[in-house]
RNA sequence: CGGGGCAUGGCGCAGUCUGGUAGCGCAUCUGCUUUGGGAGCAGAGGGUCGGGAGUUCGAAUCUCUCUGCCCCGACCA
């Protein structure tokens, strides 16, 4: 293509609205445009590359035989009445009527579709197993749309849905869709892993994720490189309690003036962080509850609220709440003498003469040990693991890495099947329910992570798998040379014969405007050609992420992209 | 939904405190010059100052109200 005839309007300065990487740079390549919060246009530059994902992902779903279909995106609410997920979805569903008072919504997600499509077409054993997928517009109204195409509320997902006949074949339907995805990410060019996830509410026997690796990811992932355990933080168990050692000090009460946050305890008490106890107040099933980990551990919000006594969803108390149910402020409480249920974390329960906030504000205890001066009950997994903690699998330590999630696979069971009656005969005659599994990818996210993974100062640095365009030419002052006109029209001929997706920058623009565009866009191969080269029979070469450049003959030129 | 912030040509901002009828940079258009890292000069177009109500001789500016957007929390592809 040439540049002067697309739409190509790029910003020098970040649009206010924008604060992760990805969206800057999508809003000043003119990817995409915010038509109001969380709701985007694709641009044609943006769909350039939206579609390179989509058809990757096509290819490999219909490697594995999964077959295409397209759903309406506008539902009834019956269906949803029916698995009872009309009630359960809550706010996240965007409902409607039509003119006769009828209710409908717009789908978040297919399973009730795609069931019922099920229980109509499926009959026989004979039947499964089958798999259907589509690429579609979704809608689920967020609560905090952010992060542009990263979480918006209108976004285009790949959905899949096997059926299966038992529990074994399900599991191979499942293990097929893992292997496609994960061939899937690596054909994008992505830095992934595949990690096992809380299959949550859905159910069902297994569950993973797969993220993209990126510093600004929202998920933190635990990962051992020797054991191959990977799973996301919140669900990856921290160790068992260790052996407590026998307490050797006396309770002290020492004055921590202004201290408010562990560091302030830990620095005047002279203490490391890891002997020095921090105890949460949380809102519990039957009133406020104190939570007690380590100073140096954070408490996990999903191992947290399976605990019987603490409310679900996690809350805080405000600070006015902690000091009616405790005495002190936040800061200065500790498990010593609260009359309030105390729950204790594996780590903290192993300490021995530890300190703690001393109820009173601005003085704490050393000392402290559990049985003698606190009950600690039994010990609860409660906290986040971190880096250098012992792999679940036992076979080394951890890392921890930042992702971004952009699939996740499902074995559901018979949670939908069940509910909207499928049923298919078996070899015996008679009616069985089939085993379902569902399978998505944020085709829109996937764009948003794939920037946040691949940039540098001056722009994205895409994976040539989806980039916009493979090549750019850069013409050097073509107005006034024959030579630049014909060497670069020439090679942009040749490219685009060779079936290549080729770019030339034939606008009348200073060769600075263009290098500047032709690197936020981040195009991946970059030719300029100019008099200076030409004179030598040469064109300057440049990999975009590599950034160094060379000056090389055509044959080189063409054999640096990948044709020879 | 709770907490915080913002709203002024297409984009980024100043002006608001202390009311006097809107300005800068980028972008756009015209002309001339320029041309290997976002050109220079000269000129031009473009704004109901988010909406409504009020105070005032007079409101971008003060008051009330509504709306929209962004950020921090629980949720997800």
């Amino acid at each position: 293509m040439r540049v002067s005839q697309i739409h190509l309007r790029t910003l020098k300065e970040d649009p206010a609205e924008a604060e992760i990487v990805s969206h800057k740079l999508m809003l000043r390549t003119g990817m995409i445009r915010r038509l109001t919060s969380g709701i985007f246009t694709w641009m044609p530059i943006g769909l350039r590359v939206l579609r390179k994902v989509e058809a990757i992902v096509r290819e490999e779903m219909n490697a594995i035989g999964t077959q295409e279909l397209l759903m309406p995106t506008i539902q009834p609410a019956e269906l949803w009445q029916e698995s009872g997920r009309w009630d359960q979805y809550g706010p996240l569903l965007l409902r409607a009527h039509d003119r006769h008072e009828r209710d409908y919504c717009v789908g978040p997600t297919h399973e009730e579709v795609i069931t019922d499509i099920a229980r109509r077409e499926l009959r026989s054993y004979k039947d499964l197993p089958i798999s259907f997928y589509q690429i579609q517009t979704k809608f689920r109204d967020e609560i905090r749309p952010r992060f542009g195409v990263m979480r918006s509320r209108e976004f285009i997902m790949k959905d899949a849905y096997s059926f299966d006949i038992d529990e074994n074949t399900m599991a191979a339907s499942y293990d097929a869709m893992s292997a496609a995805y994960h061939r899937a990410f690596e054909r994008m060019g992505l830095g992934f892993r595949a990690v096992d996830a809380d299959s949550g509410e859905i159910g069902g026997a297994r569950s993973e994720e797969f993220h993209v690796l990126a510093d600004s990811g929202e998920d933190a992932i635990a990962y051992c490189d020797t054991d191959h355990y990977a799973a996301n933080v919140e669900l990856t168990p921290a160790p068992a309690p260790g052996e407590r050692d026998s307490a050797t000090e006396t309770v002290r009460t020492v004055p921590t003036p202004g201290a408010k946050t562990i560091e302030d305890a830990a620095t005047a008490l002279n203490l490391p962080v890891d002997r020095v106890v921090k105890t949460l107040i949380l809102a519990g099933t039957d009133g406020p509850v104190a939570v007690v980990l380590r100073g140096d551990h954070t408490l996990n919000a999903v191992k947290a609220q399976k605990h019987p006594l603490i409310a679900s969803p996690l809350t805080m108390l405000e600070p006015g709440e902690v000091v009616r149910a405790t005495g002190a402020p936040p800061g200065s409480v500790g498990p010593v003498g609260l009359r309030i249920p105390v729950i204790v974390d594996n780590a903290a329960w192993s300490l021995s003469d530890f300190a703690c906030g001393a109820n009173v504000k601005y003085e704490h205890l050393t000392g402290v040990n559990w049985g003698r001066d606190a009950e600690s009950g039994e010990p609860f997994d409660l906290r986040n693991v971190g880096a250098g903690d012992p792999s679940p699998n036992g076979g080394g330590t951890l890392s921890i890495a930042r992702g971004i999630e952009v699939g996740h696979i499902f074995q559901l069971g018979k949670k939908y099947s069940e509910a909207l009656e499928v049923s298919v005969q078996d070899e015996a005659g008679q009616s069985v329910t089939p085993f379902m599994g569902c399978y998505g990818i944020g085709i829109t996210r996937i764009v948003g992570a794939a920037i946040e993974q691949n940039h540098d100062e001056n722009g994205i640095i895409w994976p040539e798998p989806l980039a916009p365009w493979l090549v750019v030419i850069v013409p050097i002052n073509a107005h006034r040379s024959d030579a630049v006109r014909e060497a670069s029209e020439s090679l942009y001929q040749e490219l685009q014969a060779a079936g290549v997706d080729v770019l030339i920058d034939d606008r009348d623009a200073r060769p600075g405007a263009k290098f500047a565009d032709a690197e936020l866009l981040g195009i991946p191969h970059r030719v300029v050609v100019g008099d200076r080269g030409l004179a030598d029979g040469e064109y300057e070469y440049q990999y975009r992420r590599e950034g160094g450049r060379e000056m090389l003959k055509r044959d080189a030129v063409l054999s640096r992209i990948g044709i020879s």
